[in-house]
DNA sequence: TACCATAATATGGCCTACCAAAATCATCCA
DNA sequence: TGGATGATTTTGGTAGGCCATATTATGGTA
């Protein structure tokens, strides 16, 4: 009764994360981060070694991760990390137009200040992270600002089908968001966004987000037909 | 050498199908058809006595289907068949306007006549199985005019995300068809859809799918309230 | 030396059996 | 009647083994 009285407002929100759970964010944080490259072979015992975990751990973590697209199961060779091909890249780009159009159009329409104040915010941190450089800051603030996108108009599932994508294309996202004037363009293109939403201009607001996005693809087709040379 | 020259033309595609793969299908299956109803658990063992198989494969089952979001895991008591709210229904048939909107305009910017003509196809399947009264054929078939709506211009990310959302609202899905009139509504928006597609109209045949998609929302609403009696 | 058959190795797919911790249920006593 | 206590159920996780297939040595023969 200690812990009912006063105790539930330090409760510890997740106190037991399980391991399967944390198994399956290192591995994709692996992948993400390009530990594991695209075509890697990802051998289940050699997993549990490195994981220290069990086989029953590593398997469900790599069929969880092949659900999500990151790891493709060639039959009677086992897992590799999933190869993104030209299309599909440019496929998912198109789909993030279509559905953050749709977040920002919704934003739009509920005239709610509040909204472009706080995307407002994470732009401000993105141009921040851009002068320090802070590429994996710029990645993250720019994935923010979308989740805010979405998340003002409650819209968690289309969040959530735009993140399950985003990661399969995350090693694209660093590159183009390196490119030349990337920095100075990319911002620009998300105020036009917020300006518009703050306008209450739900046309504007899904113009501009598939903007900002189709100019992300065009740099993405560019580096993978390695016509953009980086760093 | 031999497979090379003319073996190949005869090669079985799939000649295995993991007993786990197998499993998934059962699963997936029984709870899209009702076996297992939204919120009923799905206790390992039992599932494996079901199934016939040991527990390895139920869990990585489990899985795969809680990352499809067919199965919810409470911590600490495991598995339950995953509840839609009304919420997260609205927002499934949300996302679905904005890709298949988007497909349907692809299909009218490649001025195929090919695209209408197969889409005629299985309109017409569909409006057969109406008379029938045949309602499971109603559902493939509609899958099926889909499926060629995003394969028809190479969209099959897009259909793969479809696809799973479609799973997550199959039941409400079914009741939609059933209900008053949807008969004669559902096939006629279509047909508007495919019309707009011959015609070239990118705009028409967005607007036509974007119609189709909300009046079946609409209708899924009005199924969860309760103020639609079925059958 | 070239080549083919065979054996070893690596690995995925699948299984059984086990343990610990948490939740749930039953029981029994004050 | 209301709890404390204990038994049962179930998940989360581990260990290790078996079999089939695929790759890679290996070695012997033409």
């Amino acid at each position: 009764m200690n812990d009912d009285a006063h105790g539930a407002a330090i409760r510890v929100e997740r106190p037991t994360k399980t391991l399967r759970e944390l198994a399956l964010d290192k591995v994709r944080e692996a992948i993400i981060n390009g530990y594991f490259r695209p075509g890697d072979r990802l051998v289940e015992r050699d997993l549990c070694a490195q994981l220290g975990v069990s086989r029953t751990i590593v398997r469900e973590v790599l069929r969880h991760l092949e659900s999500e697209g990151l790891v493709a199961n060639l039959p009677n060779k086992g897992p590799i990390v999933a190869q993104l091909n030209h299309d599909e890249a440019k496929q998912i780009y198109e789909i993030r137009a279509a559905l953050e159009g749709m977040a920002a159009r919704l934003c739009a329409e509920q005239n709610n200040p509040a909204i472009a104040d706080a995307l407002d915010k994470s732009l401000e941190e993105i141009k921040h992270s851009y002068r320090e450089k802070d590429m994996a800051g710029v990645l993250a603030h720019t994935s923010s600002f979308y989740q805010t996108l979405f998340s003002m108009v409650d819209r968690h599932v289309a969040w959530g089908v735009v993140n399950l994508l985003t990661v399969r294309i995350n090693h694209l996202r660093s590159m183009t968001i390196k490119t030349q004037n990337r920095d100075v363009q990319g911002p620009a293109q998300m105020a036009r966004i917020v300006d518009a939403i703050r306008r209450g201009d739900g046309d504007g607001a899904y113009q501009a987000a598939m903007d900002h996005v189709t100019s992300a693809s065009a740099i993405a087709q560019a580096v993978l037909s390695g016509r953009q040379p980086i760093d």
